[in-house]
RNA sequence: GGGCCUAUAGCUCAGUUUCGGUUAGAGCGCACGCCUGAUAAGCGUGAGGUCGUAAGUUCAAUUCUUACUAGGCCCA
């Protein structure tokens, strides 16, 4: 007879193959129609609210592992949060102005832009944005993220813009915004100033020519040998027409360098660079005559050249000596780093030219001349001038105009700047730092500490259409600037109503109203600044724009518990809204920093295309669901780089297999299970069901201990390894005697089923925030589970049960587990040697030493559960061991087939096989289950 | 070139809260075997590490210091 149909099987309807890629769409679906966000919201109403603020991704372009990787930390978090008993609101948000999208604008438009005015720029500029906003929000919806899609933040929504432009006038309004001359990149031919983005470099042949420098201050007292001489810096440059603009030569502090005599004069130069330059200069002979400290050289005064004024001697450490004299022409007004320098030294930020390149009236010799066409002419007069003391020609990469293809200049020109002191901003900031906000990981804050340490002043202009204009007016009588704070809230709201475009439709008058009129000399004729601002101004007012609009956003508030973002926002988000709320609010618009690494590939390289190792998250969606890359997520150690493969993927899609598989067995010995009604109370459960409680309480605070640390991997781990070992290597493999083969409704029975359900009931809300699509699979077949909550992220991680752990327990099945694994190895030898196959058709003995033996008989029963032998004997001594522990002192395991007969129900041998004649292959144990 | 950071088995991570001490752990994968009542599943056993390299401090270093190498982010 068979008796598999009076065994209790599994059963489920939950699929063994998750078939991710096309079952979790359904689950989106069903979360979106049930409006899963807002109940959230509802049911959270009134607790303590957590505000992970989101930094906008920029929208531009398509999704990538990387800011895949951004959004599910996030929603990690907010999930767990939500779950630990927060009100964890998510709003997204999408940053939207700025050059990237305006030059993708420009490139699409190509020769119609011409003919555009800038209000139908920005409207092509909006547009843009906003297709890729919707692109990239089903992207972030499809990996599962929870949040307030409907109604994201956007930098370019009218309240936001009106927004940046309150944050601006706040600032100017105390003060800290000042215009200043800094060198940009400009190209004379379209007489425009051109982003980084927009400059191409390409190969330019240049003159290359050594100029000296005649000192005026005498060295001699300080170094005797140069007595007599008349002393020369030697610099050399690439571009001779900001000779006229040079205003300093700069050496490095720790060079060497020393003064060389030619004729009666003397040469400086750094001693490295020396023979190779002085050779070049023709010179056939010279001497050394003196080294020279370069300390020296600090402050010292040499006369221009070409006209009757300082050139002063500065030290940098930007000065190499890969090429040139180790001496540094330095025009603040043509160069970056010329720039920094005369910052440093109180050099002004000299730049006599006009828009077209052309040197403007006051500089003799070139007035008029277009800088490149003025090169040769230069040239000649240094020459003419005894300056020239050699000169070729040299091929160089060199920056390129990306529209006009000409080669660009660095040219000086006005721009808005936020000072880091007048308000003492850096110093605030600092302390902030230090005291207010907290960095994990730690070193996040010595990285910031160091970059707001250093920075210079804000520089917030741009000569762009694409963003918020700053709000000032010229005043054409007196020529003052000019922003009350009742124009600055005219103009805001006539943002709110039309966007920043008001600046663009409308004139001054229109914008101003009654109050157009210059308020210092009473000028009618106000002219509107046209730069607009950086859009690290526009996201660095985040907090304001989104956490204090309550009208739109009522469940939020300032400052923000957390900004998330990769490790390099401490230069960019972390680091402009750190100084765009110091310098209104005078506090950090964020409690914590929480930082990720970067996603590189399976070397640890980064992903590029020239290395052809991306990988798009579509593709992992795809192949194997948004779950494994969230899965990937949680498992690894995000503070470092965060690698990824086809090899980890694989191993990742297996942890799942096996989280999954095991949540499968638990439900499908669940299914006659009703927990109001059949569970069994603990103190009626035997001991191994009682440890199993014991280790699922360590288990749960373990996990919400991970969560709460934001050591998702130390979660994840811990699930895994809690399912595969702990469960489906003991428990589960354990029981399923007592599940299939007792009658359904015995207490045994009932009280394995009333562990399973407590163990499935608390891992799927323990893996939601992780397994976001399985826990609410998982969910929808749990019994009663539903009843509670329409979705497993609406209930909240397991209370802990104190009263369910037990460490005496634990601690004697510390040993019971050590003799199991001896005995499995045990069977594992006799099993080699063919004397049995599984551990039903074996006969233990268990010889010990008189402690030991105690131990093993008081829990003989337990022994024999969970070995899984048919049969079980303690003995004193054992002849012949199977195996010898060397891990539990004193135990020999012996191994030998059982000669009872296998029962055709349970498959156990037992003696009481045959007794009964009505079912003579069943042993008193199946019989008993099979009359009840 | 500068600042910050990382480097433990093939892979992902632990390594005893802040300062060194017995045979460095886990899971996965792999190999071998078992089961066929979780079955495109399940169970058991086993083999894998000179703790990036080199020096130093120390009675003793994966754990402290320095240099180097490789890699990452941000600058120049």
């Amino acid at each position: 007879m068979d008796y598999k149909d009076t065994l209790n099987l599994p059963k489920t309807d939950f699929p063994m193959k998750a078939n991710l890629p096309s079952r979790e769409p359904e689950f989106l679906a069903r979360w979106k129609e049930m409006g899963l966000y807002e109940m959230l919201r509802q049911e959270a109403k009134g607790r303590k609210r957590y505000i992970l603020h989101d930094g906008p991704p920029y929208a531009n372009g398509y999704i990538h592992m990387g800011t895949a990787l951004n959004k599910i930390l996030k929603d990690i978090i907010v999930k767990s949060r939500q779950m630990a008993g927060l009100n964890a609101v998510y709003v997204p948000g999408w940053d939207c102005h700025g050059l990237p999208i305006e030059h993708e604008v420009d490139k699409k438009l190509g020769s119609k832009k011409a003919q555009m005015d800038t209000l139908a720029k920005r409207r092509e500029c909006r547009a843009y944005a906003e297709k890729f906003i919707d692109i990239q929000r089903n992207d972030f919806i499809r990996l599962g993220v929870l949040g307030d899609w409907s109604n994201p933040y956007l930098t370019m929504r009218y309240a936001y813009e009106a927004a940046i432009a309150r944050e601006f006038a706040r600032f100017y309004h105390n003060g800290s915004v000042y215009r200043s001359k800094k060198p940009i990149y400009w190209c004379n031919s379209c007489q425009t100033a051109l982003a980084e983005a927009e400059v191409e470099y390409a190969d330019h042949e240049s003159p290359s020519i050594y100029v000296a420098f005649p000192l005026v201050d005498d060295l001699a007292a300080k170094y005797p040998a140069l007595k007599g001489l008349q002393v020369n810096l030697v610099i050399w440059t690439t571009t001779p027409w900001t000779i006229p603009a040079n205003l300093a030569v700069a050496a490095h502090p720790e060079f060497e360098y020393a003064a060389y005599r030619h004729g009666d004069k003397a040469y400086i130069l750094a001693t490295r660079l020396a023979p190779l330059c002085l050779e070049a200069f023709g010179f056939g002979s010279w001497e050394q005559v003196a080294l020279v400290d370069p300390k020296d050289l600090e402050g010292i005064k040499a006369k221009h050249p070409l006209y009757d004024r300082v050139s002063v001697g500065v030290l940098a450490d930007y000065v190499t000596l890969e090429a040139g004299t180790g001496l540094v022409h330095t025009a603040p007004g043509h160069g970056r780093e010329d720039y920094e320098t005369g910052l440093r030294y109180g050099l002004d930020v000299y730049s006599p030219l006009d828009d077209q390149g052309r040197f403007t009236d006051g500089v003799e010799f070139f007035a008029g001349q277009e800088v490149f066409q003025a090169n040769p002419k230069v040239v000649a007069k240094l020459q003419e001038v005894g300056s020239l003391l050699g000169a070729e020609k040299i091929k160089h990469s060199y920056p390129h105009c990306w529209r006009c293809k000409k080669p660009v200049i660095f040219r000086a020109t006005d721009q808005w700047f936020i000072s880091m002191e007048e308000n003492g901003l850096r110093a605030k900031s600092l302390d902030a730092i230090v005291n207010q906000v907290r960095w994990v990981p730690k070193w996040g804050r010595e990285r910031i500490y160091g970059m707001i340490e250093n920075r210079p002043d804000w520089c917030i202009s741009r000569q762009r259409s694409w963003g918020v204009p700053i709000i000032v007016f010229k005043c054409r009588s007196c020529g003052e600037t000019v922003l009350t704070p009742e124009m600055a809230e005219k103009v805001v709201e006539a943002f709110t109503q039309d966007g920043a475009d008001a600046w663009f439709a409308k004139d001054s008058a229109e914008l101003l109203g009654e109050l157009h009129a210059c308020p210092l000399c009473g000028g009618a004729e106000l002219a509107k600044e046209m730069d607009i601002l950086d859009v690290w101004f526009d996201s660095g007012v985040s907090h304001a724009a989104v956490l204090e609009n309550q009208d739109r956003w009522p469940d939020l508030r300032w400052p923000a518990d957390m900004y998330l973002e990769g490790s390099d926002q401490h230069r960019g988000w972390f680091h402009s809204s750190l100084l765009c709320a110091m310098g209104t609010r005078g506090k950090p618009p964020y409690k914590m920093v929480l930082t990720h690494g970067f996603v590189v590939d399976g070397e640890g390289r980064k992903m590029s295309k020239s290395l052809g190792n991306v990988i798009p998250p579509q593709k992992i969606i795809d192949r194997y669901g948004a779950e494994i890359l969230r899965l990937w997520v949680a498992a690894e150690d995000y503070t470092d780089d965060i690698r990824i493969s086809e090899d980890i993927l694989k191993q990742l899609a297996e942890a799942y297999r096996r989280i999954r598989n095991t949540m499968r067995f638990m439900l499908g010995n669940l299914y006659d299970f009703d927990p109001a009604k059949d569970a069994v109370p603990r103190e009626e459960m035997g001991e191994l069901d009682r440890l199993m409680l014991h280790r699922l309480e360590e288990l749960k605070g373990r996990m919400k201990k991970g969560y709460e640390e934001f050591s998702f991997h130390v979660v994840q781990q811990g699930l895994h390894n809690f399912c595969a070992v702990d469960l489906s290597g003991f428990y589960l493999d354990i029981i399923k005697d007592r599940l299939y083969t007792s009658a359904a409704k015995s207490p045994a029975r009932r009280a394995a089923q009333t562990v399973l359900y407590r163990l499935v009931l608390d891992l799927v809300r323990l893996m939601a925030p992780i397994l976001s699509f399985t826990a609410e699979e998982v969910w929808d077949h749990l019994p009663g589970a539903k009843a509670m909550h329409a979705s497993v992220h609406l209930a909240g991680f397991p209370e802990a049960r104190p009263e369910f752990t037990d460490d005496a327990l634990a601690e004697r099945w510390e040993r019971l587990a050590a003799v199991r694994a001896e005995v499995n190895k045990a069977l594992d030898v006799a099993r080699k040697e063919k004397i049995v196959g599984n551990s039903l058709q074996a006969r233990l003995t268990l010889a010990a030493p008189a402690e030991l033996k105690e131990f093993l008989e008081a829990n003989a029963q337990a022994l024999a559960e969970i070995t899984m032998v048919s049969e079980l004997d303690l003995a004193v001594g054992l002849d012949q061991a199977t195996l010898v522990s060397e891990a539990v002192p004193g135990l020999k395991v012996g191994i030998n087939p059982v000669s009872h007969p296998r029962c055709g129900r349970c498959w156990m041998h037992l003696p009481s096989v045959g007794a009964d004649a009505e079912h003579p292959e069943l042993c008193h144990r199946c019989l008993e289950a099979v009359k009840a």
